[in-house]
RNA sequence: CGGGGCGUAGUUCAGCCCGGUUAGAAUGCCUGCUUUGGGAGCAGGAGGCCGCUGGUUCGAAUCCAGCCGCCCCGACCA
């Protein structure tokens, strides 16, 4: 018997917690913030960054690296950068160990080794990025510039939880650099969209695009754009951003370019990221008391073949079948696994790889052999079919389209059912409390937003992008007001 | 950084209040046999600096002090 996964409606965080360590994604390491991704866990964000390294790629975007360790005066050039990262950040203050002289087999810092100037560990990658780009950028035909890195980064979080909020997290970071200031919005809203088509047709969750307001704004943004999922508690995720920087970056690192008319320009600045935390919107979209659900396009595993056997001539005469549904599976470039280990009964396997979320998990008996039949059991809906196994393949293959499908509908079903056009401070207070997305009339001020924030929890999302103009008045202060914005609490 | 809780077998925990045999259970692990269509059964076995340091005591997992670490709730945040 594995140990018990919290149920969801009885404590929902519980229930993540039990099921990132019990699934086998990832678990708590030895220094306190940090999470060790585990082979499992890994895999599907090698899945993620695959999908979108192409998409990147077909972009027009290049990858490259830059340093882990930024020069502190770095983080100091762009002010508004700087106020908002300063709190957050792992500093390099000495450069060597020594033994203790006193007590043998311990290490101190060397005092001797104080750094003349202070590192610190990336948060983010802008400035070190910026005072490159000044060296790179002379004229208007350096531009743009299109680069991505794939990287680790540190913020030094309070509290953390695996995946949501851990003091390092891997990301990707894209950092662009543009001729005028068309270009570089086109360029934010253009990686805001790929990341809206990756969210919803690779991880199945469906997004709502949006503009933060001022104080959701990344530091030194002058427009951050995100991309918000709803969890099954109806609690909100932002799963992406991407930034708008105007000029404000190449004005702190000087980086500026002749353009036709021979005139110096300071360049235009975009950047963009989701991380690992994506892992966490995964999982709470999907997954269920039984354990994970991952969407076909990401499992690292389409179908396990689970025998069901009494002795090895058995096992021989189902392997034989086995044998030719692998062969045609792998044809149809579907990642399959065969199950025949006799150190587990079949009734755990089935347990464990529901646990694990394999999408798709076909059961051999001596039955099955006999009637020229295997037992299909599809993870999203839990249901179990027998069928045939001429042309199994395609019939495997629909089915991972089938549940591709049904997992985005489901979520935004859910997503449907749990958003509401709320226009009275009582009526958003109440939804609130129960969760679930709301839309409602604000006055466009930060003291209103910081207010309801205060009262309720509930933070401003986004100002959707696919909102309509319409007259209302501000559900908490009640001062005219042109468009809904997405209310929720969020993680 | 505030408020609360907890450190005992790989894991989850009992024992501590009220000090006294060889420190227990469940689960997991190993071996063997029987099993195998939804987390099997029986038998045997291995596994512990009781978080660390010091103190009290004839004697400490248990009492006292200090330290370290972890978890939960707040403030901060992708």
């Amino acid at each position: 018997m594995a140990e018990k996964i919290t149920k969801r409606d009885i404590n929902y965080s519980e229930w993540y917690n039990d099921l990132v360590i019990q699934s086998g994604l990832a678990e708590n390491s030895a220094v306190r913030g940090c999470m060790v991704i585990k082979p499992h866990g890994w895999a599907i964000w090698e899945n993620m960054k695959s999908i979108l390294d192409k998409k990147f790629k077909d972009t027009g975007h290049v990858n490259a690296s830059f340093p882990l360790l930024i020069p502190k005066s770095f983080l100091e050039q762009e002010e508004g950068h700087a106020e908002g990262f300063a709190k957050e950040c792992a500093v390099v203050t000495h450069y060597r160990l020594k033994t203790h002289p006193d007590k043998k087999g311990k290490l101190i810092v060397d005092p001797e080794s104080r750094l003349e100037e202070e590192l610190i560990i990336r948060p983010t990658s802008e400035t070190i990025i910026w005072n490159c780009y000044r060296g790179w950028i002379q004229s208007y035909r350096d531009l743009p510039i299109l680069i991505n890195q794939w990287a680790n980064v540190m913020r030094w979080e309070m509290r953390t939880r695996l995946f949501l909020r851990t003091a390092e997290f891997h990301w990707q970071e894209g950092h662009t650099a543009h001729a005028t200031q068309e270009e570089a919005v086109e360029e934010t809203l253009k990686m805001l969209d790929v990341y809206a088509d990756f969210m919803e047709n690779y991880m199945a969750v469906p997004v709502i695009k949006g503009v933060k307001t001022a104080n959701e704004r990344f530091a030194g943004a002058l427009d951050t754009y995100c991309v918000e999922a709803m969890m099954q508690d109806g609690k909100a995720l932002q799963a992406g951003t991407s930034h708008f920087l105007g000029q404000n970056f190449a004005k702190a690192f000087d980086v500026k370019f002749l353009n036709k008319e021979g005139k110096l320009e300071y360049a235009w600045a975009t950047s963009w990221g989701v991380s690992t935390r994506m892992m966490g919107a995964l999982i709470m979209a999907h997954s269920d008391d039984d354990g994970l659900v991952i969407p076909p396009r990401l499992a690292p595993l389409h179908v396990v073949i689970v025998p069901i056997f009494k002795n090895a001539e058995q096992l021989a005469a189902i392997t034989e079948k086995a044998d030719a549904i692998i062969k045609e599976l792998k044809a149809l470039n579907i990642i399959v696994k065969f199950d025949d280990s006799d150190t587990a009964k079949p009734g755990w396997k089935f347990a464990e790889y529901e646990l694990k979320g394999v999408p798709v998990r076909v059961a051999m008996g001596m039955r099955d052999v006999e009637n020229n039949t295997v037992e299909i059991a599809r993870r999203d809906t839990k249901e179990k079919t027998t069928v045939a196994n001429e042309n199994l393949g395609a019939y495997i293959q629909d089915l991972l389209e089938k549940i591709q499908q049904n997992m985005y509908d489901k979520a935004l079903a859910f997503r449907t059912a749990n958003t509401f056009v709320i226009d009275t401070w009582d009526a958003f207070t109440a939804q609130i409390e129960k969760g679930g997305f709301i839309y409602a009339h604000w006055d466009g001020t930060s003291e209103t937003e910081d207010k309801i924030k205060e009262l309720t929890k509930a933070t401003i999302r986004c100002i959707p992008m696919d909102g309509v103009e319409e007259a209302g008045t501000c559900v908490y202060s009640g001062k005219p007001s042109n468009k809904r914005v997405l209310f929720a609490r969020a993680y």
